[in-house]
DNA sequence: GAGAACTCAACACA
DNA sequence: CTGTGTTGAGTTCT
């Protein structure tokens, strides 16, 4: 048996070199100190929430916006001589139609497949850089994966060649198994999945089996059989908890585990006695010589597409084993796993948390909240701030802004919009509708409001069009879809996570603040103002939707075209939750320009999109751009 | 190579 | 029209 692994846990876990972006400062001082939330019942946690007043800015902003950007325009004159305010780059131009679907013909498989590895191994103890390494190899995976299970599951062309009822989660592992696209086939990992976080979460059986984290399609033990185990013994890798049998008991941090077989098919009861073989061997040998396996729980939720998902909740080990008579009279085997000690907390127990926080956040958590809603009411759900280690409250003293702030030039050039108008749809828009046309032939969301696929530019229906504003077309504008919270850490200064599962693909938020033209940023930017410049921001929507890998012919939309990004938004006067997010070079989310209230393709509203699943409470991080050597310095 | 395996999504129905 | 139950096609692994 292998030695155990001097250091199987990762102290990094999340985003893994996260740091904060800008440290962006209050105008003023800060009042004088009121009081931290130290309450220890929800009643005196709602006594250290901030009171309406507290939440005034320091500074306000003028109501008008007319008269803000006047106040910038003066400021300008004093040292240009002449103004070109944001004149337009580029009209609009129809559609080509080119759109980068991979021929039919592309799609043949192949029957011929490499069979899993008997190679046992455990991996400990990776570097950072090892760390960020199989995170973004893990992540570039599983956008595979969802990118062709997206484009089977909503593409015609493909349905007329797999048939009409095909599994396209399915599909999609066998289209990437052709490519030996799955990781960790070449070895038997015991322990950790390197790039796999506890916490992670999953919506399909297959992604697991792609990611090596879980081989079996349907079972719930998965083991390296007898047959190619060095010592001639069966050893359990990987369980998942379901609930799918009527004996298991799962307490959490211990949980007793039935063992798989004497079922009938499609049968939740049993109607023969289990074996001790396959996985119960395994599971009975793994117990004997401690090693660890990786627990899978599989719950409910309504923010998966199947109702359902599978969380990584980390590493246990068996304790004890018996033979029992289940409840249907049948004998059953039983396994009783405790958590190792040591791990980050459960995925499940903070989905559940987050669940409660939903519900009642002063009695879930009655010790940090300083405010339940920053935007008060400017969005469509609250935006919380928590701060439960020091004194810190600046986000408070920030007028909230849910839109951003465009100088009035960038609406004037009326000519920009294609045609005077929008779309003229009466119902939801199609594939035919002018908007679809200017996305190149179709739309850019599918039903659910998930982004398909990153593209330089997407026009959403907007104000010139007929359209209801039920129409799928309309995705970013209506704000945000998740319950946000603006917490204080100690690694990131401020961060944002979210209460709600955030499903890939999902829009989270917009960037807003003031948006400045270039001759207003030159200006600006010498005052040492925070500003933020969206042309210095990776193109990281290339990553979401990409299938080369698969298909190599597949290219990244150049369609609808962007101009170079000339604008800057200030965010040191006002701004939105967006502004604290965190940078990373493994991000979770990442930026994609829309239009839709104007079509001035010089000023695309920043629009933030998840590119994985991100769980609830975990920090979201976006790819802001900095070089390597401020990531080094920032980390010191 | 057969058969087991704690699925998934379309369809039907309330 | 939204939720829930049923059904059969569809994989990999041992």
């Amino acid at each position: 048996m292998d030695p155990p692994p001097p250091s199987p846990f990762p102290d990094l876990n999340l985003n893994l070199d996260i740091v904060p972006f800008v440290k962006l400062e209050p105008k003023e001082e800060p009042l004088e100190d009121l009081p931290i939330a130290t309450a220890s019942t929800a009643a005196d946690a709602a006594e250290c929430l901030l009171s309406p007043e507290e939440h005034t800015p320091l500074q306000k902003l003028s109501p008008s916006e007319d008269a803000l950007f006047a106040e910038y325009l003066r400021l300008t004159r004093l040292f240009l001589s002449s103004i070109e305010s944001g004149a337009s780059g580029g009209a609009i131009v129809p559609a080509d139609g080119s759109s980068a679907a991979p021929a039919s013909s592309a799609i043949v498989a192949t029957k011929k497949r490499k069979a899993r590895s008997s190679e046992m191994v455990r991996v400990s103890s990776l570097g950072v850089r090892d760390q960020i390494h199989f995170r973004d190899l893990v992540r570039h995976t599983r956008i595979t994966f969802e990118s062709l299970r997206f484009l089977l599951l909503r593409n015609d062309g493909f349905s007329e060649v797999f048939g009409r009822r095909t599994r396209p989660d399915l599909k999609a592992a066998a289209l990437m198994t052709d490519k030996n696209l799955w990781l960790n086939r070449d070895k038997r990992i015991i322990g950790p999945i390197p790039g796999v976080c506890i916490g992670d979460v999953f919506f399909f059986r297959m992604e697991l089996c792609v990611l090596g984290l879980h081989g079996q399609v349907q079972a719930g033990i998965d083991y390296v059989p007898s047959t190619r185990s060095p010592s001639g013994e069966p050893v359990a890798t990987s369980i998942i908890v379901s609930g799918g049998y009527e004996d298991d008991d799962d307490g959490g941090e211990e949980l007793i585990y039935t063992g798989h077989g004497g079922r009938d098919r499609n049968n939740f009861r049993h109607s023969v006695h289990q074996k001790l073989e396959g996985g119960n061997l395994a599971l009975e040998k793994s117990r004997l010589y401690g090693i660890e396996i990786r627990v899978i729980r599989g719950i409910k939720s309504d923010r998966s597409p199947t109702n359902k998902v599978y969380v990584y909740d980390g590493l246990y080990k068996v304790v004890d084993s018996w033979f029992d008579t289940g409840k249907s009279g049948f004998g059953v085997f039983k396994y009783r796993l405790v958590r190792i000690e040591g791990q980050e907390e459960m995925g499940t127990g903070i989905l559940k948390l987050a669940g409660e926080l939903k519900v009642n956040p002063l009695i879930a958590r009655p010790r940090g909240y300083l405010s339940l809603d920053i935007s008060m009411k400017k969005e469509k759900f609250p935006v919380m701030l928590f701060n439960d280690m020091d004194d810190e409250r600046d986000p408070v003293y920030f007028e909230y802004l849910a839109r951003p702030l465009y100088p009035p030039s960038v609406f004037e050039d009326k000519s920009l919009l294609a045609g005077g108008n929008g779309c003229d749809c009466v119902t939801n828009c199609s594939t035919d509708c002018l908007c679809a046309r200017l996305n190149g032939g179709e739309l850019p969301y599918d039903s659910n409001g998930l982004l398909s696929r990153g593209k330089p530019l997407i026009y959403e229906c907007g104000t010139g069009c007929r359209c209801p504003p039920s129409c799928p077309n309309r995705v970013s504008q209506k704000g945000l879809k998740h319950q946000l919270e603006i917490f204080r850490s100690k690694e990131t200064g401020w961060g944002i996570r979210s209460l709600d599962m955030i499903r890939a693909g999902s829009f989270v938020c917009e960037y807003t603040g003031i948006v400045l033209t270039k001759e207003q940023t030159e200006l600006l930017a010498m005052s040492g103002a925070g500003l933020v410049w969206p042309n210095r921001f990776p193109a990281r929507w290339m990553e979401w939707g990409d299938i080369s890998d698969v298909f190599p012919g597949f290219m990244q939309p150049s369609y609808p075209a962007l101009p170079e990004l000339n604008f800057s938004i200030d965010v040191s006067r006002t701004r939105n939750v967006a502004s604290y997010l965190s940078h990373s070079s493994t991000p979770n989310v990442f930026l994609q320009c829309v239009l839709f209230d104007h079509y001035n393709t010089s000023y695309p509203h920043l629009m933030i999109f998840a590119m994985e699943n991100i769980p609830p409470l975990r920090e979201l991080s976006i790819d802001y751009g900095i070089g390597e050597e401020w990531v080094a310095k920032l980390t010191v």
